[in-house]
DNA sequence: CATGAATGAGGCTTCATTCAT
DNA sequence: GATGAATGAAGCCTCATTCAT
């Protein structure tokens, strides 16, 4: 793909970034069964089928792999928001298309899912302060776009006028539970359909209205 | 059980039971502030001015610690649940009930819900599995029993036929929202505020109704 | 001895220093052996006939053990200096008194004395900055007021008028020397009796004088 | 041997010596300035500019690369030695020719220098007991040679009638303090002008003689 | 020859748990 | 009951050595 001359070069440096992936998944995934302190390099290791050693080669300890992990994921996170919160579509058109993608991740990517929400505590406390600052700055900053967002769709009279905070939290709060696992639905259909009733709740309430 | 004749020995097993609460209470600062994992024994044994071997005098071992305040917990939400959502009022007024008072629990046991919200992953992994059903269960039944309630609100025509599963997923969701401090409110009554506009949400949504 | 309501805890608290102690000398034998870096914490507690995690209750850690041990020789060094370079008597008498008293030292703390001299490049590797730079100004210090007390000498006419410094110099190397070893007596009294001599070459050389 | 035959083949003995030695002088380089167990064979390539790996087909393992320094040391300093105290001209001289050799080679090898006396223990702990032997053994028997050329200088009436175990331990002291840094002297001509110095020392005594 | 990724034994350190006082 | 010194298992990390390319 690249120059012909370096092909033997970067068949090794493609095999490198291989196994960094491949001790990155383990990590993901032994994390996420277990929380950050309670995980050991052990496990990982034995999970990513290297020697313990070898991780050292690729990371220079236990917390790198876990702040590699959430730059990572940030970083997929922030272009995954733009692509769907787009404003180009009506509020709720773009709301259900975030949850449906979301929702389809999660389903591709149980254990990072898992460990970004479940374990959420486990990780923040396992970063370094700057780590830890970085990371919610970048948050922080995806939510106070949202906000911009609902603004907008209150102008367009899409959305009643309430607090755009409250909104951004109650939408925040659903996507985080929906991630928790907690709408305990096993197929992505399902999980679907969910979203679905979700919006409506969302949109239209719960309360049965007393027409004429 | 508080009669006269073993006066004397009930004062000492009164002095036991606040000695044991004093551990309990550190250890619920302690493993708020740091997760189960990384807390350790002697910071529990310093924050409660134990040594640390008078916390097996009172418990069997840090699991034991754990599991007691989990329980202790769930006994007390379920004593909590069943004092507010009772089925004698309104289905609005009991949940607006309920919300005023886990947020006045917040602020007079702050450390006791972080622990329970923030660090759940911790605590879940760290409790053994005997202890860890037992309390979904109890966890289970709550919600069950919440399910029951708005089956009642839908056919009082209170709510809109809607799955129960799906109201109930989102106000738990919501309490969990709330509990997680997500909703950033520093004093207790901006919290109440809070939980206003979003009983105005979670009944009536957040779309604009185009009235003629 | 001290104040008998005390006693109990008097009692703890010297079984306790007692035990630092024990620590402190096999450690001594210990890195006198091996040097520092290569001698493990594993050697140490078996040594000293505890377990390896009874060394952190005395220490905060591998270094501190070294740099304890290398103060406390550099405050018995200097007391040591003081007793014996005084002023009072002939340059030629204290000094042979000095190195006759380092001698018995060595005698009575072989360990020790390997330690500090032989094993002395990996103690100074070994040591923080910090520590470094405090052993160096304590050590300077002594060696400073040596050549004062040669200076001293050399106005009261005992010493030729040579530079202090290299006077310092020679006896400075000779004092390793003897510490180093490698002046292969086996007991003290050879010992001693070396030291008589290199008085004699120190003086008065080791040329023969033609004289008439 | 330089056939011209073999002349491709010794191309290629000549550039492997050279990748040996280079690989060698790196070594001592980094030995030098951490002590052989504080040194790794990563710091060792870096700095010979090689891969690790290529150490190990030049050298069997890490303490052959310092058996090899040492022996290679002794072989030159036997020869440097042999060279210098032949027994042609005064022991004076003889000797402080030596010195000055000496002080010329701390100048243009100084980290070998520094290896081989302030690393000195480092070095003994890390040879195998034979290597160790083999060295001792070279070692004292240029001492015992020079203590030969003492007794000579006896004879000869140059020296005093003193024990030659005991010049010998002066001037092997003095060596020492010499190769150490002890004597403190930035530049080889400060050297030169202390060796002076100290050869006046040996020889007269530090001690102001009363002439009538 | 040369490389550098991979290994795994071994070291330092932490901390839950025990037990003599 | 209460203490805190002592234990030892287990975790993180380093680095000499090997080996496929």
């Amino acid at each position: 793909m690249n120059n012909s001359i370096n092909e033997k070069l970067s068949r090794r440096e493609r095999e490198k970034a291989a196994h960094r992936q491949e001790i990155l998944d383990a990590a993901i995934k032994v994390f996420a069964k277990k929380g950050f302190y309670e995980a050991t390099l052990d496990e990982v290791a034995q999970e990513a089928e290297f020697s313990k050693g070898a991780i050292y080669l690729y990371f220079s300890n236990k917390e790198d792999l876990l702040s590699t992990i959430v730059s990572d994921s940030l970083e997929e996170w922030t272009e995954f928001y733009k692509s769907t919160i787009t404003g180009k579509e009506s509020f709720r058109e773009e709301l259900t298309a975030m949850f449906n993608s979301v929702a389809e991740r999660i389903f591709s990517h149980p254990e990072l899912f898992t460990l970004l929400s479940v374990q959420h505590a486990s990780l923040f406390n396992a970063l370094s302060r700057e780590k830890r600052n970085e990371a919610c700055k970048i948050h922080n900053k995806i939510w106070e776009s949202f906000n911009e967002r609902v603004k907008i769709a209150i102008e367009n009279e899409e959305l009643r006028d309430l607090p755009p905070k409250a909104i951004e939290g109650m939408v925040h709060g659903s996507l985080d539970a929906m991630v928790h696992n907690r709408w305990d639905f096993i197929t992505l259909n399902e999980l679907k359909n969910g979203i679905v009733i979700f919006m409506d709740i969302l949109f239209n309430g719960i309360a049965k209205r007393k027409e004429i």
